[in-house]
DNA sequence: TAGAATTCGTTATACGTATCACTTCGGGAC
DNA sequence: GTCCCGAAGTGATACGTATAACGAATTCTA
């Protein structure tokens, strides 16, 4: 047991010859003056040598906050959620909090099993939005990339204006004959992607669009394009939700005996580093990750001082690489 | 603040007119019988309508620990990774304990922060070993493929096999001229990489061991194998450290000419998704990443009821594929 | 120099839970 | 009818921290 044995406050105030009281103000940093410069050193050096570090447990249980706010994710291995960690951990820590992640669904395919520690926060991936259903008490939470009718505050990506751009591009080579990877996920930014990309097409005299879902792997993106490569009205420029579908979209092209971008025009999501090692170079969509982090933890400071804060839009960029071209 | 105005085991013993113990005594499920049936649903009752639920940092605080085991690793990107993290939140789930992720060392370069949160224990990947450092308090800790002379408990690779068997297989194949593509990692699993492979070649006359140190990234994998490649003595053989060096020593071959496996063969480490998509499907190692998780929380598990476990060696597994042939 | 303010420390208490020690009550056993 | 025992519940307490309330020196003010 961790707790086993540990120094106290009350070993260091003994050690340093002082009132458990004293210990903790002088430690806490709260109290800049209240006591005198020598007893405060005497007090440090009593905890130097004992090696006391403040029981967290107890410390919350006092404070009311652990100072610690969870991210939940789908999954760990998209570079997607490691830049969005990122990008809100380095805001947490500058405010003095710490960010644990919270895997869910995950491989494991077990139930939700809230973690048993308190966290002040959560931050969570619209992917993961049925692990709310499991929270155990009502958490201040702010949503990932979800709807942003939904109830908690939601920082979103501005995906009407980019898959618009990504269409336009698409449309503007001449590409009449589009087919849409779309991601096998119950997701407003999915919904959106697929509603944004129709309204494109629909707006242009003589374009068509063919969806299949898909669920993330390489595999699936091969055989999913594979069969739409294979319609008898096929299309010449194949839109992905992810880069990773797009790998197999390149793959079943091969198979088919067909040269990107000189059959087929493929598009990713994303912009994971692979995509730009891709032969040809993968023309993607960069959704700026970190910022969708950073900016998704600065909302729940907010939240968490009882301001309401915004739901912020992102910008996200088109990213033209040699996967795409005018049709044959 | 999380904690205001939440229902308390009192509240809930005042609405079942009940003591606050009866209600504790209920609500844990560890004393069965100890409370008449028609009391226990009066409280369950209770406790439902408020919606409470136990505070968890009093009860991390009465008991002393937490049921949450904390998993650092060095980065969210990698799959091997994630799939650690399934093998031990699968254990942890059965044992009533739960898991959470920490990044460290990460993208975001900020200093350690430890969680606020108290620990029962934590396993490490021997690349966050520096992360311990800064510790705040002796914890059961187990170590993921780390150095198994070190301090702590650790769960391994036979990387001295399954490394020979590689040797031996591009040996056997007729390879004299190897480079290897070494992780820039200062970590006990890369460093006995390196020595099992020069053992190898040592073993065999006439073979010779080029050696490169290679920060992770397909870019610098490129950067490397160019390197190693345009050698006057140039290798016939590439043994990479990750299969994403790998990707990048496929495309400096490609950009020098020379075919995958006709002018040079190609290995990589991990086995990632990505591997057996690669053109030609890349010949590598793969690590029993989700085995390694459980077992090091079985070993962690064993730690905590105060049991030494054993340092459990894993077996690893050479997949052959496309990528390596004979020399031309 | 008296009174007030400041300095520096102590004592007491609450956070919410789990559990130990204790009481009460009713039913057998003899 | 007494004694004992089990059942069912209550009260008290401790976990370790942070801080409000308080008090004894000491210094400042006029």
């Amino acid at each position: 047991m961790p707790t086993e044995g540990l120094p106290t406050s009350k070993d260091v105030a003994a050690l340093a010859g002082v009132s458990q009281s004293t210990v903790s103000m002088v430690l806490s940093g709260k109290w800049p003056g209240r006591v005198s410069p020598s007893t405060a050193q005497t007090v440090r050096e009593a905890a130097e040598q004992l090696g006391y570090q403040p029981n967290p447990a107890a410390r919350n249980l006092r404070l009311g906050r652990t100072r610690t706010v969870l991210l939940v994710v789908p999954t760990l291995t998209a570079p997607f959620f490691a830049a969005v960690y990122t990008g809100a951990a380095r805001v947490a820590a500058g405010h003095g909090f710490a960010l644990v992640v919270y895997p869910w669904p995950d491989a494991s395919g077990g139930p939700f099993a809230a973690p048993h520690e308190a966290f002040d926060g959560v931050l969570a991936s619209s992917m993961a939005i049925e692990a709310l259903t499991g929270m155990r008490r009502p958490v201040p939470l702010v949503m990932l990339d979800s709807d942003p009718a939904g109830a908690a505050p939601t920082v979103n990506f501005d995906v009407d204006t980019v898959v618009g751009n990504l269409a336009d591009h698409l449309l503007g080579l001449g590409h009449r004959r589009l087919g849409h990877l779309a991601a096998a996920v119950e997701a407003w930014t999915f919904q959106r992607r697929a509603v944004s990309l129709a309204e494109a097409v629909a707006r242009t005299p003589g374009a068509s669009l063919v969806t299949r879902e898909a669920p993330i792997s390489i595999e699936t993106g091969r055989e999913v394009a594979h069969e739409l490569l294979s319609l008898p009205d096929r299309p010449t420029a194949l839109v992905c939700d992810y880069d990773i579908l797009a790998v197999g979209a390149y793959k079943a092209a091969k198979s088919l005996g067909l040269s990107v971008p000189g059959d087929v025009s493929i598009t990713g999501f994303d912009d994971i580093p692979l995509a730009e090692a891709l032969e040809p170079e993968l023309t993607t969509v960069r959704l700026p990750a970190e910022d969708l982090g950073s900016q998704a933890m600065s909302a729940l400071l907010e939240l968490l001082q009882n301001r309401s804060p915004g739901s912020p839009m992102l910008p996200a960029e088109l990213i033209v690489r040699r996967s795409t071209a005018p049709p044959a």
